[in-house]
DNA sequence: AAAAAAC
């Protein structure tokens, strides 16, 4: 290990020099990127009918159209506010993200965040927090959730990667606190008034940082639940004290075993990623996490880019009376992010073709997506054995330290390639990042959403370019479909593809994608998988005790 | 379905 963070180290000298010229280079030509990659298709024979580029002559020439801007964005919501149905089945050439609510007596969106003073007597110093940090104008779901929230109504928000969801849940969340605890008004009810619940210790952190931005000039108490948080609060007194929790369920679950950890007054639960804390190997501690918070005026709420059926149902089993919102089309990632499918034939082909367009000009920093740990960080070392500059790879497999590590230098910029798992691929917020690849073809629609909705964040655009060997033949018509429906060019043999079997439809998530808000009695099904799943924890918790 | 992630 140590061995190889060397040669991290010295693979990964930053060359200013380098950089400077490769950021002329694409300031002054803006397609160098398709060409680079062009160029390397010369490298691998591809077989005619999976010749992608024969049929993508111009790339992306339908999504050039697409612009969007966040003030029109904000027209548009404007014009919208209310439709009360499904947009679903709308046409995908629909050009701006627009906005559909469905649900009982939906308030009406904000147009500024100056609105919130006067309809929720929002606290001047979360207002001046939100300017002080360079939040002006709110996003569509801001805009929509944020009045939602502050009127205690549970929430389903469905919004696209990168469209600031965060703190559609944090303002109404530390504006409906009020008061934080450590303040001497505060002695009738004690304890954590708010959890935040993620999947990654990542995207916790990340969360907790935004949180302190708001939470700037006065004394709340927000804690990043970790083993020496955890210990620190199984003290009644410091525990009384804290306003919000954010953390991962397991963590929390762990605490709330062992007795160390009372939720009995939290009023506000959010789940964010929810698909991914509903989903089977997450679902049975987030529920525990749920049933901990026993408080009868809970508000709960779900955020996520995706929202699968089956999640969706559980989600909505959880809310009360909730209002769903749905920013865009659901399951379809931004029209900004510039999407392509490059053929690789085989395993064998796709380290030299990284290596290739790594030898390019291309715009760092980019990511990288494997499927396992070794692969991330054997394919990490491949390219610092071939002189890559700046390559770092982040997993689970990793050190918290060598985690946060590797963060930071992300979040510096330090890093060009970062190679990663699953892990990176929800909610992480690197704001310069230009480029995704998907050195391994992702396991579902969900997935890869949100892998390359790491890039073409916050009105920025971004690359996207996804291998694909033989092997991943049975998968590709779905992502296809994603980049067809998103706006971008995909060759019509793909879309033709022959449909996968039911079960494999299922596993790529698009089984009831059209229909998806229950109309159909599949509710007895998501039931029995709901028990299903609880049983499997319950058996997971009682081997867990018989262990202890 | 499988890997990853969660402690």
């Amino acid at each position: 290990m140590e061995a190889f963070q060397l040669l991290c180290r010295g693979g990964a000298r930053f060359d200013k020099q380098r950089f400077k010229e490769n950021l002329a280079l694409f300031d002054s030509k803006k397609t160098a990127s398709h060409r680079a990659e062009k160029s390397v298709s010369e490298n691998a024979e591809l077989p005619t009918e999976l010749d992608f580029f024969k049929y993508a002559k111009g790339g992306s020439g339908k999504r050039k159209a697409v612009e969007i801007e966040d003030e029109e964005l904000e027209t548009e919501v404007q014009r919208k506010p209310e439709l009360d149905h499904d947009s679903n089945d709308n046409a995908p050439e629909k050009k701006r993200q627009r906005v559909t609510t469905k649900g009982s007596d939906v308030p009406p969106p904000i147009v500024s965040f100056n609105d919130l003073q006067e309809r929720f007597n929002l606290p001047k110093r979360l207002l001046s927090n939100l300017s002080s940090n360079n939040y002006v104008n709110p996003t569509g779901i801001q805009a929509h959730a944020v009045p939602i929230l502050l009127e205690g109504r549970d929430l389903a928000a469905i919004s696209p990667t990168g469209t600031g969801k965060t703190l559609s849940y944090l303002l109404p969340v530390m504006s409906s606190l009020g008061v934080p605890m450590s303040n001497s008004k505060h002695d009738g009810s004690d304890g954590v008034r708010a959890v935040i619940l993620a999947p990654t210790r990542e995207l916790a952190h990340q969360i907790h940082n935004e949180c302190l931005k708001l939470a700037e000039g006065r004394k709340w108490r927000i804690v990043l639940f970790s083993k020496a948080t955890a210990a620190t609060l199984a003290v009644k007194s410091v525990r009384d004290k804290i306003d919000i929790i954010i953390s991962t369920p397991l963590r929390l679950v762990a605490s709330l075993q062992d007795g160390k950890l009372v939720l009995n007054n939290v009023r506000h639960l959010v789940l964010d990623e929810a698909d991914r804390l509903l989903d089977s190997e997450f679902i049975s501690q987030t529920e525990e996490v749920i049933a901990a918070c026993t408080h009868p005026e809970l508000q709960k709420c779900v955020f996520s880019a995706t929202l699968p059926a089956g999640a969706e149902k559980i989600a909505m089993s959880l809310l009360m009376d909730p209002i769903r919102v749905v920013v865009g089309l659901k399951d379809t990632p931004l029209p900004l992010i510039v999407q392509s499918l490059r053929y690789v034939a085989d395993e064998s082909s796709k380290l030299p073709t990284l290596l290739t367009y790594l030898s390019q000009p291309y715009n760092p920093p980019i990511l990288v997506f494997t499927s396992t740990q070794p692969r991330a960080s054997s394919l990490a070392e491949q390219l610092i054995l071939n002189s890559v500059p700046n390559v770092d790879c982040l997993h689970a497999g990793m050190t918290k330290k060598e985690r946060e590590d590797a963060v930071s230098r992300m979040r510096k910029g330090e890093s060009w390639v970062m190679i990663s798992t699953e892990v990176m691929a929800r909610g992480m917020d690197f704001k310069g990042i230009r480029g995704v690849i998907n050195y391994d073809f992702p396991t579902s629609v969900q997935s890869y959403v949100h892998r390359i909705g790491r890039t073409g964040r916050a009105g920025r655009e971004g690359l996207a370019i996804t291998y694909f060997t033989n092997e991943d033949a049975s998968y590709l018509k779905a992502i296809a479909n994603v980049l067809s429906q998103s706006g971008s060019t995909v060759p019509e043999w793909m879309l033709k593809l022959p449909k996968p079997s039911k079960l494999k439809r299922r596993q790529m998530g698009k089984v009831n994608r059209g229909d998806a808000v229950s109309k159909a009695g599949n509710i007895g099904r998501s039931l029995a998988i709901k028990r299903k799943d609880m049983v499997a924890g319950s058996k997971r918790r009682k081997a867990k005790d018989k262990d202890e």
